[in-house]
DNA sequence: CACAGGCTACCTAGTGGTAGGTTGATTTTG
DNA sequence: CAAAATCAACCTACCACTAGGTAGCCTGTG
């Protein structure tokens, strides 16, 4: 992968995470790249292509920065703090959502292929978040780790679109710390 | 207001609530009415226009919804139960968003006006859920009451972007599950 | 030379929005 | 009461602009 070709991407996640995938054009990113348009359909043939481009990475780096910060010591507890402090400071940031948390919005005018890639993000998610509670001394059925996985997902998205639009970041603190009073940590077999 | 804006308005809803604010246009939208684009400007001089007034009727009929299923005798549980149904019932018929949450993925490149109206649902239900655990027997501080109140709020409303993204609404009735597990309905003084 | 990586110039299809005209019902007035 | 004026609600035809995408030319470098 050339470093235009990478170059063009950092820019278009840039506008993909303020202003979602309908709402940023190929003449918007080439002038923030500094190259013209038909110069971005080089690299990228279509925006599909761009889009699911930037999905897949975007899942890759995500996964990839939550593994690289966990101790094998660290407790269930403190793992989930971090993953929801990922989403904080992806928030925190110049104000930028979770891409495919804004890509999911808009599933529904994605191409197809786009789609698929927004679904393998939260695929990725709920699979990581599920080891992370297998690990944990409290043993789960397949089904509770499922529902444990969903909660904690859907919880930081939803915090994520709600605490960008209410210019309050900090409600992802705010559920963060809510969600020390569910039984998460505690739960028994189910 | 005439049966033909509202008609329009119904018309633009579902549009919306499925492909957003930035994809659906004046002609898509004049040919689900059957009239022409020329004529729904009659009605709504702008898109922003026509976006905040969406918004606006949206908010008033899911909190008037609230407060027609409610009875005086209802636990906390039993509302917040209904709560999450109100968004489930959203979801499942057609696979429609709520229209709201779908806006504030796109607040960014949203008309100021439309963006102001996305707040105020989220202020709306905020104060909804406020309201309905101040009448709860365990007393809360203020800053309690708000915690849980966006807590409960931003649950669904990720619940719902997932859901929908995945093909599985049933994630919200696991999230309404899990919430069960929570100190939300247990919570002391703090 | 070949070719990667850009460019200019263009296309089609669509966007929100406007100007001005037509219709038929309602209201005002001589 | 009938003619005249007004009005809501639509229309056709168009505007300027932007979208994603394509064709073909240029230029530097291995």
């Amino acid at each position: 992968m050339s470093s235009k070709a990478e170059q063009i991407m950092d820019e278009a996640e840039n506008l993909a995470r303020s202003h979602g995938y309908n709402a940023f054009s190929f003449r918007d990113l080439a002038a923030k790249v500094g190259i013209k348009s038909a110069s971005v359909h080089y690299h990228f043939p279509t925006k599909a292509d761009l889009g699911a481009a930037l999905a897949k990475r975007y899942t890759e780096r995500f996964i990839s920065t939550l593994n690289h910060c966990i101790e094998p010591t660290d407790t269930t507890f403190e793992i989930v703090q971090r993953y929801g402090e990922a989403y904080y400071q992806a928030l925190v940031q110049d104000g930028r959502m979770c891409l495919c948390g804004l890509f999911a919005a808009e599933v529904d005018s994605l191409p197809e292929p786009v789609a698929a890639e927004v679904q393998r993000f939260f695929e990725a998610n709920i699979n990581w978040l599920k080891d992370i509670l297998r690990r944990d001394p409290h043993v789960r059925s397949e089904e509770a780790l499922e529902a444990d996985a969903t909660f904690i997902l859907t919880l930081f998205q939803g915090a994520m679109l709600v605490g960008r639009t209410m210019n309050q970041p900090e409600a992802i603190h705010t559920v963060m710390e809510k969600l020390r009073g569910t039984d998460i940590y505690t739960s028994r077999v189910n």
